[in-house]
DNA sequence: GGGCACCGATACCGTGCGGGTATCGATCAG
DNA sequence: CTGATCGATACCCGCACGGTATCGGTGCCC
């Protein structure tokens, strides 16, 4: 199977509708019919049930869609991945590290600086994005490791090092009623009037339905909660971000967050061995 | 990048001589010395240092040839999962199971008894290979679920849920002075006058230098020590297949041993979730 | 040191395949 | 019934891929 192939099926696919697809991949549409029959006839599989008014995926082509773009991201991820390598000066920025807007702040200042002290120590750049997002980075090779956090953020097809738990708190307006407990229960702010929880994105970019304002980063979700028109159940160390319009109180229930290093299962460079090792290292 | 430029990098880069790569793939030797330019090119990376009597690989080409092989086998697996899933009956022998030669048979019994009742529940068919395959069998597409053992395994790029752990029990030949001790530790068994720990094959499937037999399967090594040529540390579970002689006593400072289910992070179909499912729920 | 063998690059040529335009046939709306 | 829509088919063109012949550089060996 060549990429050409897949990713002609793989629009085709996603539109449902060879016109529109022919259009999004800059060709005219019969050469996509033929496309998609010479790979049906290769594969010996139909792929696609079409009448001359619709177009539905077979079974084996659902199969294909998700498979082929795996494979069509992990050929991107090659190509830029080499580039990368070929940069001047042995590649460029060294090492690219993505982790969340605003999380981890303390950890990934300490793991810096330990790896700038190791001996044969890259520069590394860091990217800071919205949740969703950081996978993404690293499966498409714009990225060599991330921090991530468990359980919230898939660690699907990645290696993954542990490198500290936590437990979390609730981050609420400064004077909330709530505010005056030493602890509390997610069953006590499920419902709270007028402080709804926030919706984050999810890895399709769009927000799920229901109530709670919609936010893509933690400082956006903090002022919110400053404003009044939110409430949120963070990782404790969000803590050191807090300044005094916001407070944090523990909750007992709520799932653990382990913060982890993870890479693409394939990248044994140096550098990024070297990182990870520093990271599981740290005090 | 066309999957056909990346066959022929990864040919020549394997290689190391355009002409052997060329007789590899079937065609001459100067359209592939035009492909590589090409490819290069596009890249804008050198990805071969060639002289006219020798070719080595550049840094960005070392990238290349590890993540282009990623790419190449997700493409072919890709492939090989729409092929299955256009068999007749909805996908011919509906899951395959993928385990090592006798490890966990217990385990595995339960488990396909346990799926096999519940509703909706596809036929399995389970493939035993030696230790170092299985995961090339998940990462091909040549099976769907495979049953690893944690730390032994490479879990590199796939999803996983936790079945169990145990300790790990020294299996040593009936009569052995050793097995008149309750317990063990790893010392004990390092230098051992004539039975010395088996070696495995690595995932290219060569053996690793040193002493000790080369063994490929839990049923071969079992073989060796009844014959007082070896000893080996092994799961608990293990002892369901010792017979009188054989002798196992636990090894109180080896690692624990973690049975997982693991499966590639695409296939989301409902056979495979079922499985899994059914295996964390297992009693 | 010169002849030789080896190997990758270059030059040149044919053809098959990918892509384009025009059109057909089926299906649904009104 | 008619027009609009959409995928399939027919036909043609250009180029890119593959093949053969040959060159140019390099290490080896007598």
């Amino acid at each position: 199977m060549e990429t050409r192939e897949l990713r002609y099926f793989v629009a085709v696919a996603e539109e449902l509708h060879f016109g529109r697809a022919a259009q999004r991949l800059g060709i005219a549409q019969p050469p996509l019919s033929r496309a998609i029959q010479q790979l049906e006839r290769r594969l010996g599989a139909a792929l696609l049930d079409r009448t001359s008014r619709t177009v539905r995926l077979t079974e084996a082509g659902s199969v294909l869609l998700v498979e082929g773009r795996a494979a069509l991201e992990a050929v991107d991820a090659a190509e830029r991945r080499t580039r990368r390598a070929a940069l001047p000066a042995t590649g460029g920025p060294g090492l690219v590290l993505v982790t969340k807007a605003n999380a981890s702040s303390a950890l990934l200042a300490r793991l810096l600086d330990a790896y700038a002290a190791e001996p044969g120590a890259v520069p590394v750049e860091v990217i800071l994005c919205g949740p969703a997002e950081q996978g993404r980075f690293l499966r498409e090779g714009r990225a060599d490791v991330a921090l991530l956090h468990r359980p919230f953020d898939s660690t699907a097809g990645l290696h993954t090092e542990e490198l500290g738990t936590e437990g979390q708190v609730a981050v609420l307006p400064a004077g909330h009623p709530l505010t005056l407990r030493a602890h509390l229960h997610l069953a006590d702010l499920t419902g709270l009037p007028g402080l709804p929880l926030p919706r984050w994105p999810g890895p399709d970019g769009s927000y799920p339905p229901g109530p709670g304002p919609q936010v893509r980063d933690h400082a956006q979700l903090l002022q919110l909660i400053a404003l009044g028109r939110a409430c949120a159940v963070s990782p404790e160390s969000c803590r050191a971000q807090l300044h005094g319009d916001l407070a944090a109180v523990p909750v007992l229930d709520a799932p653990k967050v382990t913060t982890v290093i993870a890479w693409p299962p394939h990248s044994r460079s140096r550098a990024v061995a070297d990182l990870v090792r520093t990271a599981t290292g740290l005090p």
